[in-house]
DNA sequence: CGAACACTTGACAGCCCTCAACGTGAGTGG
DNA sequence: CCACTCACGTTGAGGGCTGTCAAGTGTTCG
């Protein structure tokens, strides 16, 4: 780790030395699909791994960059969840996404060449770490490879606007629980059973709410028998009837 | 125009016939910069101009594209202004953005192959479209323009999480307005005084407010010296306070 | 000139944020 | 093993912002 307490502008200690087989190692995760190397040849994939570096395990409260360092990477999540988020000048946390295995961070931070906010492991994180640079002129080579970063840029425009509607608490609160559900289903894991791996607090400077109407609100689920939430371990009883609530948000 | 009142897909008798010459239209372009031919070669922007189509003019009311019409390509706005929305299944609309001369639509259609939104043009609005698959292809031959796309792409990342809720309305009027008066500034245009080519509701559900409280606070911005305005004419007078009202929501 | 639409203004209610206090669980040291 | 601490989570009371409903005014266009 760095004094700064970041891991990303010099991963020297925090890379894995071992990288394992270049070749297995993104073939046997679980997230290849979802992650970089969909769709491409083994050739293309050799060609990835040579640029790929393995960073963590982090642990929870290690930064993986924060606001304004220089953009020199972006990175799949491999276990874990990050957090990305700013402060603002009142000192104010705003959430603006959890990002679990799979999932591609530091996308937003290529138009001005600096990190436009923090990200932070909520739990032990392990990352593939791409250098942009490299990546963006391999993808010159890989049609494939370059069609993929297009497509998980375009994707993420405007995936943030779904939680600033004028929708009601519940709402947004059903949405947030059923997009994790279809995220963690999406990668393997229980879509009924969960843990979260953020605070309540984190929720509520996501979903742009009072810590307490989070809590409020889970209890109420709670008592309807929507689901069973016991600290942070979640068990969604009536999934039908969550998406009911959250469809306005998930504008289907 | 199609049947369907799209001008995107079949781009027959909308796209004008007179190109002029290809290779000083964009350099004569005002927004060249900030479109598409910053940092190119005369070569490159050659190439650039043989698969530009110029697409227009359209006016008030016709759509460039609707939401589910297969992705065939990205435009940059020339003149006018474009807006684009969703109809939730309430009927409710929801305005995404305002898309200014010199900003690039179409960018959120990448990932799934179809335009997730409608995009309808609010006055007299031009067009340059840029066949997708083919700027891909040559954005491969030319690692300027790759960078730029990946840069346009990234810089709309998040920024529609700007008008969240915990923001009051106050706020999110004063940050629509400076955010309009410097993106046309931005072109050339004055900062203080300018066209609303929106109406109040669609402000309004571009703001997530109802349009009575649109209309409540432009009247009081206006009691308060803020600004004139007389239905869509608005002349900023006190740019420095509207900056000082915005600054939660831009968060700088 | 009339109709449709956009905009304004007022009254009222409801949702949720704020403030405050209490309960709970994990980790620590005696 | 227990008490302590501290962060996190829960629960309650009250008030303010803004959405809804309603009515009236102004503007544009056929």
């Amino acid at each position: 780790m760095t004094p700064s307490g970041v891991v990303f502008p010099r991963s020297g200690p925090a890379t894995m030395a071992d990288d394992g087989d270049a070749l297995k190692f993104c073939s046997t995760c679980a997230f290849s699909q979802a992650c970089l190397s969909e769709g491409m040849s083994k050739h293309a994939l050799m060609d990835l791994h040579v640029l790929v570096e393995h960073v963590g395990p982090l642990h929870a409260g290690e930064h993986v960059f924060r606001e304004g360092d220089p953009f020199t990477a972006i990175a799949a999540v491999r276990t874990g969840t990050v957090k990305t988020y700013h402060i603002d000048r009142d000192g104010h946390e705003q959430v603006l996404g959890f990002h679990l295995p799979g999932e591609v961070i530091g996308l937003n931070a290529i138009h001005d060449d600096r990190y436009p906010c923090n990200a932070v492991a909520l739990d032990t994180v392990m990352l593939c770490r791409f250098s942009f640079p490299k990546i963006a002129l391999l993808a010159q080579r890989l049609p494939n490879l370059q069609q993929h970063l297009f497509r998980l840029m375009s994707r993420d425009i405007g995936v943030a606007s779904m939680f600033a509607r004028d929708n009601t608490a519940d709402e947004r609160m059903a949405a947030f629980l059923i997009g994790l559900s279809r995220r963690l289903a999406a990668r393997g894991f229980s879509p009924r059973r969960f843990q979260l791996t953020m605070s309540r607090t984190d929720i509520a400077n996501y979903l742009r709410q009072a810590p307490e109407t989070v809590s409020r609100v889970l209890r109420r689920f709670e008592h309807e028998g929507l689901l069973h939430i016991k600290q942070r371990d979640v068990e969604i009883l009536d999934i039908p009837r969550l998406e009911a609530l959250a469809l306005s948000v998930l504008r289907e």
